[in-house]
This record gives C-alpha cells, sequence and structure tokens, in this order.
RNA sequence: GGCAGGUUGCCCGAGUGGCCAAAGGGAGCUGACUGUAAAUCAGCCGCGCAAGCUACGGGAGUUCGAAUCUCUCACCUGCCA
C-alpha cells in the first residue's frame, strides 16, 4: 500500500512530480517538509507555516520521547493534534541522534582530521553520549544525562505512540570518515534493523487497528560507496517499506550522484525522502536526481542566526551595512515578513535580542525554500526544469562570483562541502 | 574639618615592580550553520604592513625596568565630627 502517484516525469532523469497520500492529506511532491524538531518548528505558530505554503512537518522521536514523552503526545490526540498542526506530519526515528550523540561530527573536526579514517570520532570539546551495538544503541540524555536505550523496537514503539503520518526505520547513520569496512558492518546492521522495524511496525499497526495508517520509509545509507548503495536499496526493497529515505554521509558534490544511485534501484511508485537536505543547489540537485520529498533544519536554524535567504544568496542581516537597510528581506518575496518589514527593523530586533527576530526571519527562510519547491515542481509540470535552475542559480551564485567587494547579499565562502545527517 | 578608599582600553572590571598592549565580561566587527545537544558556535577587537608607537586620571619623581612605589594636583566614594 503505496499512496504514491507519480505526475510528471523530468526527461532523462529521476526527477518528477507527484502526490503523496497521508490520513492528514495530500502532499504535492517535490515538497520541503518542515523541520519541527520536539513538536514546533521553532519561533514559528502552525498557522504562520500554513500561510507560507508549508505542507508537512517533520518531528523527532528522540527528542519527543526525552521531552515530554509519547505517552503524553499520545494522549494529546498524537502529533499534529499535540501540536495544532493539521496537516501531514513526519517523525525521524532517532537514528541520526546516534550519530549526533555519539560521535559528534562537526565541521572543525571534519577539516582537521580530513583524509583521516577512523571509526571512534567525537567532535572537540564534546562528551560521546551514545554508543551502538548490534541490537541497538545506549545513549545518555542530553537533558539530565539519565541513560536510555534505543533499539528497533522501541523506535518503532515510540513513532506509533506519536502518531505521524510518515514515520522512519532506526537506522545508524555513518560518518564520511568511518573506514569502508564499518561502513560496510553499518549497512548490514541498518538492514537487520530494517527487518526488526517492518515486523515491529506491522505487529503495532495490527494491534492498533482503527488508528490513521502509518507509512513506515526504509532507510537508505551507504555512505559514498556505490555498491553499498545501491545493494542497500536492493536489500530494503523485499521487506515491504511504503518509502524510502536517503540518509548517510556523503560530500555535497555527490548529492544527485548518490540520490540517483539510490532512486535509480526502486520501482517508479516508491516515495523517496531525502533526509536533511535544503541548500537551493542541492534542492535542484536531488530533485532532478528522484527526491520527492526532503528535510532539512537549515532555513529555521540559519535564521534564528540572522542569516536569510535571497534570489541574490543567502547573507547575515546582522551585518552593520543594513542597519540603514529599508527594503525587505527579498526582493519580490511574497512572505508575510517581507510584506510588513524591512531589513533595518529585523536587523534591529537581531541586535536587540528581540524573540520576534528569530519569528519573522524564520517565516521567511521557510517560505523562501518552500516557494523555491513549488516553482520547481511547477518547472518539471511545464517542461521548464532546466531553464529554471540554470536562471536561479546563476543569479543565486552571481555575488558569490563578483568576489568579496561586490555590493549586494551574497554568500562569502562555502562551507567544507561534506553534508552530516 | 578628620580618617579611609578609589580613578585601568567604547562600557563594566581583574591586575599592586619585569612573564602587561594589560585577565574576564559586555558592546562592536566578521564568519559559519544541510534527518536541531543551536535565539548557537568560531574568529577579530589601541594605532601601524612592519620595525615600532601611544596607553592604566594630570604632572613630577624613584628604579636597569612602573598600571603597580613616592610626591603633588584634580575629581569620586565611604565612615567620623
Amino acid at each position: 500500500m503505496t499512496p504514491f502517484t507519480v505526475g510528471t516525469r523530468l526527461p532523462g532523469a529521476q526527477g518528477r512530480t507527484g502526490v503523496l497520500s497521508t490520513p492528514h492529506g495530500d502532499i504535492r511532491t517535490p515538497a520541503f517538509i518542515a523541520v519541527g524538531t520536539k513538536a514546533t518548528v521553532k519561533a514559528v505558530l502552525p498557522e504562520s507555516m500554513s500561510d507560507l505554503g508549508a505542507q508537512a512537518v517533520l518531528a523527532n522521536a528522540y527528542h519527543l520521547y526525552l521531552q515530554p514523552g509519547p505517552d503524553i503526545v499520545e494522549n494529546g490526540g498524537g502529533l499534529g493534534s499535540f501540536m495544532n498542526w493539521p496537516g501531514p506530519t513526519f517523525t525521524d526515528s532517532g537514528g541520526f541522534q546516534v550519530l549526533s550523540l555519539g560521535a559528534g561530527f562537526k565541521k572543525v573536526l571534519a577539516m582537521d582530521v580530513k583524509g583521516l579514517q577512523s571509526d571512534d570520532v567525537i567532535a572537540a570539546g564534546k562528551t560521546r553520549l551514545a554508543t551502538v551495538d548490534d541490537d541497538g544503541v545506549t545513549f545518555k540524555s542530553h537533558l539530565d544525562g539519565s541513560k536510555h536505550r534505543f533499539t528497533p523496537e522501541i523506535s518503532m514503539q515510540i513513532q506509533h505512540q506519536l502518531g505521524a503520518d510518515v514515520i522512519f526505520a532506526f537506522d545508524e547513520c555513518t560518518t564520511l570518515m568511518n573506514t569502508r569496512e564499518y561502513q560496510e558492518r553499518s549497512v548490514d546492521r541498518t538492514q537487520a534493523w530494517a527487518v526488526r522495524c517492518i515486523d515491529e511496525h506491522r505487529r503495532l499497526t495490527a494491534s492498533r487497528a482503527g488508528k490513521p495508517y502509518q507509512a513506515l520509509f526504509g532507510v537508505i545509507q551507504g555512505a559514498q560507496y556505490e555498491d553499498l548503495r545501491r545493494q542497500a536499496v536492493r536489500d530494503l526493497l523485499p521487506l515491504g517499506f511504503d518509502g524510502f529515505g536517503i540518509g548517510g554521509a556523503l560530500e555535497k558534490e555527490n548529492l544527485g550522484t548518490i540520490v540517483r544511485w539510490c532512486c535509480e534501484e526502486m520501482p517508479e511508485a516508491m516515495p523517496r525522502h531525502l533526509l536533511g537536505i535544503s541548500e537551493p543547489d542541492d534542492v535542484f540537485t536531488a530533485i532532478e536526481n528522484g527526491a520527492d520529498t526532503f528535510d532539512c533544519v537549515s532555513p529555521s536554524r540559519v535564521a534564528r542566526n540572522g542569516a536569510i535567504y535571497s534570489p541574490d544568496g543567502r547573507y547575515n542581516l546582522v551585518t552593520a551595512r543594513y542597519r540603514r537597510d529599508f527594503s525587505p528581506l527579498a526582493e519580490g518575496c511574497d512572505c508575510y515578513t517581507c510584506a510588513n518589514y524591512t531589513r533595518a527593523y529585523l536587523h534591529h530586533l537581531f541586535k536587540a535580542k528581540e524573540m520576534v527576530s528569530c519569528t519573522l526571519a524564520t517565516i521567511h527562510n521557510e517560505r523562501f525554500i518552500v516557494k523555491l519547491v513549488d516553482d520547481v515542481r511547477r518547472s518539471i509540470e511545464d517542461g521548464s526544469f532546466a531553464e529554471f535552475r540554470a536562471e536561479f542559480l546563476s543569479r543565486y551564485y552571481a555575488a558569490k562570483r563578483l568576489g568579496p567587494q561586490n555590493e549586494g547579499p551574497g554568500r562569502s565562502s562555502t562551507n567544507d562541502g561534506h553534508l552530516r545527517y
């Protein structure tokens, strides 16, 4: 039972439009799924998320398990009802937290240890809070240090209590620095866990008859290795997942290739979710190569730190040059913030550490990415995908190409080329 | 009037002979952020490209060497009359 319908195909590529149906409504794909880790998109009301066109929200099983606890969310009517979000919801399994609390893989470290192969990597200044074994993960709560354990079964139980429309299998997310040998073992482990997730999911689904159907997506790992990625899909396919999540360690330059490998191995009718991606260039790449949905913290996190998306690149609004800039955040933007406020005002709010600065900036950034993906979808439908991408990206990166002395918002540097989930 | 204490870089504030262009905050400036341990984190922050210069209330001293010791002037704060 795969409630996914393919619409327009992108010629010569894996990309397509479609509709993903859930008990709480349809998602027109490709779609950006806003992240609301702790059952809230930080700083923004659900009504605002609806107004800006967000189609679905993704929360996190690990965080909601620790606080407030899945039983409370369940008693609150399930994730959507609890947080007053009427539309479709997703939950991530907590698999990513095994990485972020375990290895604490961060950019600083990635640069310091580049080329180094290590299976026991911890970011500077971080304490390892999680350890993995074949049966599951033991971790300490980042909130109070208490000890907990997740297994595939427990993650399924939690996600069933949370009640999201789309849930993910419990997986192990590795880093680019793990050895090939470790990546192999890890993919095997994720596969074994997938089997257990499916079993538990079916058991729970049967025992909870009458509840809205929850779709379970398997998660594909395998880092940068083509054979591991393709094999991971082939191994997961017969298990009967409703869709797939593509996760794991990869370099930005390999994003499209990796998504393509995975999607080429899947039946066309399978919905594909790319975990943790939303930079504009990555959005085009991911969609072209077959991703239907993707979620990312970036628009909201970056907004809270004063970075603003615009057609001319991402820029830092807190910079002094915007103190007296009375134009909207982005030219031509139709969001609530741009309709009513100026850069100078938001700059002031950020400097004064006023809370609405986060709200207004997040509304803008979320709208920017949602609209970008909507526009991409339309461009696939009317056959102008390639032109739209060329046009958008050439403008988006124009400021950067002209160099730092160039006026107008733009990025002055790129990241280290590593993506972390 | 007497006694005691104080005056440090944009602000607060440590430092009581050399390791002090001076701790630590804040402010300011810049950068980063991709399944959220993030309203976070990192770097810079007297002038100068540099040799070096100017700096710890003002001035004068002691000393090889002073933000640190002495004298003096100015202002501030307590307590006693």
